[in-house]
DNA sequence: TCGAAAATTGACTTTTACGTAAATGCCATG
DNA sequence: CATGGCATTTACGTAAAAGTCAATTTTCGA
């Protein structure tokens, strides 16, 4: 496990701009320390990037992805705030589930048109 | 089976607005037909709107939606044009699949979350 | 130590997906 | 017939998420 990477093999490992890896920071949502003004990014920086990522594919908003990343942080310790993440939690995981639903049924219909698409090829090298 | 369906019927159980069932429109995802300048929405509109919605709930575009959409129509006649729509419709199965895996590491990590919330919470429980 | 390559900041621009407002049409009902 | 209530068109507005450009530093390898 690397100490510390610098902007450039992040935008590489993760094919994204400096830009938004910059803008990511803006928003609060990685910390890399500095050296001077240069941005150091940590094994954690690292692995919040994946999980930022992560979420812009599944269609998240920054804001919503923010939300996700403070579930994975330590939990608070008063009562009320815990039950609090809880119910925010199962409601990020319901969420999810409708993706996955959302995304099988989707899966379902490509697998048919596919499906269609072949048929017809195959009419047609008989046919020809 | 309804033959058509008002705009404001169709915004009331979709939840979305009248403009964004024009946007759509505008951007030739549906086609309702007209009597006299008020548009009626068939159940073939109505299904389309369930897709695009469904499209929009996993992060596709606009345009990405519309090229699903066309995966899902007649398949064309011609052996090219059906060989690139089947290789376009095994890469958009594949960015689905790698959806699938985002969501369910993700779900994993929440997961994992709400457990260290439960068990924080139970500690606590125990010492109260 | 010196100069190219890399990094930074700041400002401005762009794209997407609608929101919103204004002016007007259509029609049923009292 | 006027009033209310949806519908429509046109046009401009906006928030999110970066892209792009310019003008500086800063760093690092020879």
């Amino acid at each position: 496990m690397r100490e510390y990477y610098t902007i450039t093999e992040l935008t590489r490992e993760f094919d994204v701009s400096t830009r938004t890896l910059r803008f990511y920071e803006d928003e609060g949502l990685i910390q890399p320390i500095r050296r001077g003004r240069t941005r150091l990014f940590r094994p954690s920086d690292r692995h919040l990037i994946r999980q930022i990522l992560r979420g812009k594919r599944l269609g998240f908003s920054i804001n919503e992805i923010r939300e996700i990343i403070q579930m994975y942080r330590e939990p608070p310790g008063e009562v009320g705030q815990l039950k609090l993440m809880i119910k925010r939690i199962e409601e990020k995981r319901e969420d999810l589930r409708q993706k996955r639903r959302d995304l099988e049924e989707t899966l379902t219909e490509l697998d048919h048109a596919e499906e269609t698409c072949v048929e017809r090829l195959a009419e047609l090298g008989v046919n020809t």
